[in-house]
DNA sequence: AAAATTGAGGACCTAGAGATCCAGAAAGTG
DNA sequence: CACTTTCTGGATCTCTAGGTCCTCAATTTT
């Protein structure tokens, strides 16, 4: 109750992740490193971020995703709409079928207000401005939380000796 | 996203259409009458407002269900509380495992405020309140929605020729 | 005491979210 | 061209909320 869905969550970890560390192209399992988030299912959301258009991904050697726009113009609303059914058409806190500004239930007119009010701050919100507040750079597997300072993108790539 | 389980909310309409209805004996099958909930799950749910000590029940002939203390002494959020477990121990909204007032994730001090300020106006609504502000009486299966004058407990049982 | 009523409470079903796994396709490397 | 890397995308698993069903136990009526 009273949050966004893990799924949506694990999608602004992922769009962090790729904020704070370049342009260049940063592999599933190095984003997962950096976050709390479980590979395979981490997989399943960038694919569904890249089909709603917010990254894109590029296979084969030397691979990876990136985001497609700056995360300053990315809202965290934005994300959750994507991700979150629920978001788009949100249902009666009391589970009225018929519920609506018209037909309201008798908590509507106390909800509706709270609910736009949050889904108002979530737009005005940046996935650049998470970053900011401090969390992991992908590949120092920090699990995310803002302990010490920011680590960044694995490079271990780099260890296999290209170029 | 952004709202109490479907549980908790059939809760407050059943407590609700209680209230409404002074210190007889309800049945489930009234108040389901009564309310949006399907009967079966209604039991259900009635069975853990006895259980917390929210309602009281009789079982046998002319039995059914009563509240023990006034709507105005139920808050919502004591509601909640009984049925919704999230709401004792909330989530990250990121889904960090370890995200804390101490070790905060990015959005924590965004989210920790609203989430207190929704909780605390949870905790000021009565089921008075949400019962004053028009909703259907048991027994008249207006939907539980705030359309017409507000309806009474059935009263078929006095059909039954007792006394 | 027998019959009718009604909640108790456990077994079970279903859908969706979260999560895993794997064969296959695309892309770069040598 | 063969090989490796890495995303693709569908099959599948698990867990929980929501929901149904059925038998048992308690209580009142007659």
């Amino acid at each position: 109750m009273l949050s966004l869905s893990q799924t949506t969550g694990y999608a602004i970890q992922a769009l962090g992740c790729l904020a704070r560390c370049g342009e260049e192209w940063h592999l599933a399992k190095d984003i997962a490193d950096c976050s709390d988030v479980p590979l395979p299912y981490l997989q399943k959301i960038l694919h569904t971020l890249r089909v709603v258009g917010l990254v894109e991904a590029k296979r084969g050697y030397r691979g990876g995703f990136k985001l497609v726009k700056p995360a300053e113009e990315i809202s965290l609303l934005e994300v959750a709409q994507c991700l979150d059914p629920e978001i788009r058409e949100p249902r009666c806190l009391l589970g009225f079928r018929a519920c609506s500004d018209e037909s309201a239930c008798s908590m509507h007119h106390f909800w509706e207000p709270e609910r736009r009010r949050l889904l108002a701050e979530l737009g005005r919100m940046t996935v650049a401005e998470v970053v900011d507040s401090g969390a992991t750079m992908i590949g120092h597997g920090e699990s995310g939380l803002a302990r010490e300072n920011q680590p960044r993108i694995a490079e271990g790539r780099t260890e296999r000796a290209h170029t």
